[in-house]
DNA sequence: TATTGACGGATTGTTCAACAATCGGTCATC
DNA sequence: GATGACCGATTGTTGAACAATCCGTCAATA
């Protein structure tokens, strides 16, 4: 191992260290608060009610506030105050709008990167890109198998964020977090959301299975008609809902 | 005209009045001076001698400065200060992948709600997505025949935004200004921005034809060959000047 | 000479208290 | 029943203060 080794490993260790910021930890306390549903969408956030239980001042809370506000989990009302974003139908066909662009783009770019005429089958990089896909439908099936639906809801989520990934782009990867951590918002008004991700585990190997093979195009329209199937699945049951 | 129209009307503009916030106002002065070029990026931004330029508060400002932070125009380190971006040529080709998906994944949408089977034309939900994108580059065809260089520029960023509106996506239109916005300081590291916009004049006037004509799969690929032209002459000056 | 360690000014991170502006609701008035 | 005036509560913004951190300088040491 040589020094640069050293250098890069430690660089990538540095985002850790930046986390030392207040208003960042807690917007992650918030953020958790929110997608594990526990404040329900609509609610308000006062800023004298929260700083005070959470011991910050008001300055550093409106900038955990802004934070959040930014990944669109909280919207903020000029003069009113900021609350749990509640989503609209609209909403959730956009956001499967967005999430059709972004994933089939995703696997249709990597086509045109990896196997211009040919297979990338054989290009080591590619298997690496695809081994967080594999570990993340391993992983659903895992705790499928063992009864722990929250973390098949998870395993779904790292699925789709490794299937973006294939675009190999920084922008996209963060573009696909925000766009998930915003549908977590959608998944809390399911009655029976183990059943709703355990649906689509079959289809998760096998999209897997096609990437490995090389038929990407065959990926692709696999993934849209997943996603054409949980909008529909998602924009019932939000009618119902409301 | 009858009152819900009215009411519309009135609803458009509400964004209007919402920017009444300091903050908000203060970011809007900071953005046009950045992207305009007068703040080179690696500038520093001083807390106080701002604050005091503009006659407000730190905290006030701090807030300004996080708003920009989340459009990528300003970068925070700890303890160290916000800074104008400075992108390196890996984030030029970043945000021409991000384009690649965004806008020909526009289009492609654009071709799978409308025509699937037959032509577009005769639909006048079409041809209305369609007029922001003619505007545009008739816009940019008047500004460069009077010589308005910055113009043409401007009109060329109206384009693209009307063109990845064919998706019809309020999230994929946001991206889309965010990402515009941050291409604007890649710009001006552009010996000669004025012929650099120019030269792709006639490129807009071809895709618009298309896109009019209801050739989508033309459009697509007349679009990913501009991008691909436009990132190779970036990364290449940009090169240069490093 | 090159590296290390200590010091000090400057800047940011965070908090606090205060006041102005605005919102939401109540009540009286017409 | 609609309009307008009032009032408590909350947010928007400010200014000041202190702690924490960074950066450059300079002396000490090998």
């Amino acid at each position: 191992m040589t020094t640069s080794d050293w250098l890069q490993e430690l660089q990538a260790e540095r985002s850790r260290l930046g986390r030392a910021s207040t208003a960042g930890r807690v917007a992650d306390v918030l953020r958790t608060r929110i997608t594990e549903g526990s404040l329900a969408p609509g609610t308000r956030l006062s800023e004298e009610d929260i700083g005070t239980a959470l011991g910050v001042s008001r300055n550093t809370l409106r900038e955990a506030f802004r934070l959040l506000g930014h990944e669109r989990l909280l919207v903020h009302e000029f003069n009113r105050g900021v609350f749990v974003r509640r989503l609209t139908v609209a909403d959730v066909r956009d956001l499967y709008e967005l999430r059709r662009i972004l994933e089939c783009g995703a696997v249709r770019r990597a086509a045109e990167r990896f196997s211009p005429g040919s297979s990338p089958v054989s290009d080591e990089r590619w298997t690496g890109l695809l081994d967080p896909v594999r570990s993340a439908v391993e992983e659903g099936e895992a705790a499928a198998g063992e009864g722990r639906w929250v973390d098949v809801g998870t395993a779904n989520m790292h699925f789709h964020q490794a299937v973006s990934a294939l675009a190999g782009s920084p922008r996209v990867d963060e573009a696909m977090g925000h766009l998930l951590a915003e549908l977590r918002l959608v998944f809390h008004v399911m009655a029976a959301p183990q059943a709703f991700h355990e649906a689509y585990l079959p289809g998760n190997r096998r999209i897997l299975e096609l990437l490995a093979a090389g038929d990407l195009a065959g990926a692709e329209s696999a993934m849209a008609a997943y996603l054409d199937a949980a909008e529909a699945q998602l924009v019932a049951a939000y009618g119902e809902a409301a």
